[in-house]
DNA sequence: TCTGGGGTCCTAGGACCC
DNA sequence: TCTGGGGTCCTAGGACCC
């Protein structure tokens, strides 16, 4: 008999339903960076400001009504709007403000699934009797926000993730939105596909290719159709978005999955010390933050990309997980190496690294001497030998291999 | 206008095992 | 003895998101 622990989170089945009750919350900061920037200097208020340099970071609303996009290069967005402010970022300010809202977030629920620096899920159902209906709810939150840590804050309500998500999209800046229950789909067919979670680039290329171009057409294309196009998993996904259907709950404790660093190198040729120096940096990065997240990893990451923004990864998965630096530093240089002349050819622009299958026992096998009706009891055993062996936090599942038949066994976390 | 830094998830082929 | 089906893991690449 053979036992197997994982560090998988088994989900209870929730369905997200557009005839339910919209009590799930995304609260997304406005311009983040931006107004945290105007927050603490007066200055800045009511006029255009860039934070970053080379390439916007982020930007105001002022800025962003002349052109200016996250992610554009700094010569264009100047071009845009010569008069805009140019800060510098301050990423331990935005750390602080985004902690302080959090808290907040904390306030209303428990239920709290963050998504980024400046975005949640909030789930209020089963609040009613104490906080009142959820469109209270959201509204104290975002007067909460603007109190006490004095940021704009946009709040989407509706019976979905999905659908909050647009929501708070539709109703930026500072805003609330509330999506009616039945009503869901008469709010969500009238826009462009481009709204749908997994529609970017590419994917919207194909779509207008097919003459698709709002939410309602792509669900009247049906599955099968958006399967042959996008492949099964993006159809499936579209298909069941473009109708309402998000059976998503919000997660409370969602696990990192890597951990990376990465840095663009600029044009012209790089030695190989000096891209050696760049790795050493980036791995002593990534191995500190891992150690003081008390995590390890086992797959190794590097990632290139060259002078004609082409990338390319090269990866390895070692047999014991560590956080050590030593560790990672020789499997990221013996992937360099392998890269050799692929970076000869190409040109290098940037490096990074990351770590993944993190907290991944690497799937040890036990064999248990034991069969039938003892098979239980010696796998409860089995599972505090294997926790402690390997360091683990809980085992919260596990799956009970007999010779010629499977049967899974789930486990308690503790 | 050339493009930063941090992530997630999906696909597909090959190796390997039973 | 030969063949095949089913499954996992690893690697690489791609699309997407904030």
């Amino acid at each position: 008999m053979i036992f197997r622990p994982e560090a998988t989170v088994v989900e209870p089945c929730h369905r997200g339903d557009v005839s339910g009750e919209p009590t799930i919350l995304h609260a997304d900061l406005d311009a983040f960076y931006a107004s945290v920037e105007q927050r603490d200097d007066p200055a800045l208020r009511g006029r255009p400001v860039i934070v970053g340099g080379g390439v916007v970071l982020a930007c105001s609303y002022e800025a962003k009504a002349r052109g200016v996009r996250t992610a554009m290069g700094g010569r264009m967005a100047r071009a845009l709007c010569p008069d805009a402010v140019v800060v510098p970022p301050r990423m331990e300010a935005y750390s602080g403000a985004s902690r302080a809202v959090f808290s907040v977030f904390s306030s209303v629920t428990p239920l709290v699934e963050p998504i980024s620096i400046d975005e949640a899920f909030l789930d209020v159902s089963g609040l009613r009797r104490i906080a009142g209906p959820p469109a209270e709810i959201a509204a104290r939150l975002r007067r909460e926000v603007a109190d006490d840590v004095g940021l704009p804050i946009t709040v989407g309500v509706a019976s979905t993730k999905f659908l909050a998500k647009v929501a708070s999209r539709v109703a930026k800046p500072d805003g609330l939105l509330v999506v009616e229950p039945g009503r869901e789909l008469e709010f969500l067919h009238p826009l462009p596909v481009e709204v749908l979670w997994g529609v970017g680039e590419v994917t919207s290329r194909k779509l207008r290719g097919s003459g698709v171009t709002t939410v309602g057409e792509l669900a009247a294309v049906g599955g099968a159709g958006l399967e042959s196009l996008l492949g099964r998993a993006a159809g499936r996904h579209l298909d069941a978005l473009a109708h309402g259907r998000d059976p998503r709950r919000v997660q409370v404790g969602r696990r990192r999955r890597s951990v990376g660093a990465q840095r663009a190198l600029g044009r012209g040729p790089i030695s190989p010390e000096r891209a050696d120096e760049v790795l050493m940096g980036l791995v002593d990065r990534v191995t500190r933050r891992m150690r003081r997240a008390g995590s390890t990893g086992r797959t190794v990451t590097l990632r290139l990309r060259f002078a004609d923004f082409t990338r390319a990864t090269r990866s390895h998965t070692l047999a014991v997980p560590t956080a050590e630096n030593d560790a990672v530093l020789a499997a990221v240089r013996l992937l360099a190496e392998a890269a050799a002349p692929l970076i000869a050819e190409r040109g290098l622009t940037m490096l990074g690294v990351a770590v993944g299958n993190l907290d991944d026992t690497g799937g040890h096998q036990l064999e248990l001497p034991f069969a039938g009706e003892a098979a239980p009891l010696a796998l409860d055993v089995a599972v505090d030998d294997v926790r402690e062996r390997y360091g683990l936090s809980a085992v919260t599942r596990a799956t009970l291999l007999g010779r010629d038949q499977g049967l899974e066994m789930p486990m308690l976390p503790d």
